[in-house]
DNA sequence: GTATAACTATTAGATTTCTAACTGTCAATA
DNA sequence: TATTGACAGTTAGAAATCTAATAGTTATAC
């Protein structure tokens, strides 16, 4: 069987993705949530002036609508964000990050600053450029 | 809010992470597993001559020993593996898969090896090598 | 040699995500 | 304008993972 084994990028990606879950679950699982959940109300955050809907987040983080719907409950239920039927569409839900939200914003973001620091922490300057363009030749392309 | 949105490294393994865990499940999901279970099997494959015990593939792959006794329930009872105690320590159990189970890596790894290619398609060899190199740079300090 | 600690795996129950089926709303078309 | 299809979100139930507690085995220390 000579074709075993030859997926290294497919290997590498999921492992680091893996161990980075892990770090970044535990930052900030003190504050009551993982880090899936903290990047989608940050990113809810950087883009409610668009009055983004569920879909959006659907599609940004690759999941199902349905587990939009579950988790943004989850939020709601908790203070951090709300959800308003727009009076053009009913059909949809703007959403919305309520201060109790900002504020957990700014106490999770400097623990994702620091698992960011640590993934690239044995690279140079130059290798992070190249990286990063790499990274996101792939991510346009995938 | 100026330190916002400064995680690119983490946010691209994310997203990259999650595209391909959708599309490696897709392409083998007529076999009746998932990406991790069939990346879990592989593993088994490669390294059961080194009598592998269950708390080698939790260490390997980022899991909980329970959710590996959960996986490797489900694989057992479908007759792809096999699971022994070992006669030096009662504790460990071996890990070794059945031919049933080799059957079905060979129908998986052009699955895996497709979605490979699909991640480094917009790159030059060049680029490929650069970028193993940085992964497994990143993926060792991790 | 016995008591204690460490190790390996399992179970129970919670959480998160998924698929499939469904409701209600809007758009297209005939 | 009435019907049909597309769209956005929700629900119910399944699957996978997690944490915490537990059982049994082996290693360590006194």
């Amino acid at each position: 069987m000579q074709s075993r084994k030859h997926t290294p990028f497919l290997d590498l990606f999921q492992i680091i993705g893996l161990k980075l879950k892990k770090r970044a679950d535990e930052s900030i699982k003190e504050l009551g949530l993982n880090a899936h959940q903290g990047k989608v109300i940050e990113y809810i955050y950087e883009n409610q002036s668009n009055h983004i809907i569920q879909k959006d987040l659907a599609d940004r983080f690759h999941l199902r609508g349905a587990s939009i719907t579950s988790m943004l409950q989850g939020l709601e239920q908790k203070g951090y964000i709300e959800r308003k039927i727009p009076a053009n569409n009913e059909r949809q839900k703007n959403i919305y990050v309520l201060p109790k939200g900002i504020e957990l914003i700014e106490n999770f973001q400097d623990s994702f600053q620091m698992v960011e620091e640590d993934i690239v922490q044995s690279l140079t300057d130059e290798e992070k450029q190249v990286l990063k363009k790499l990274l996101g030749k792939i991510n346009e392309r995938l």
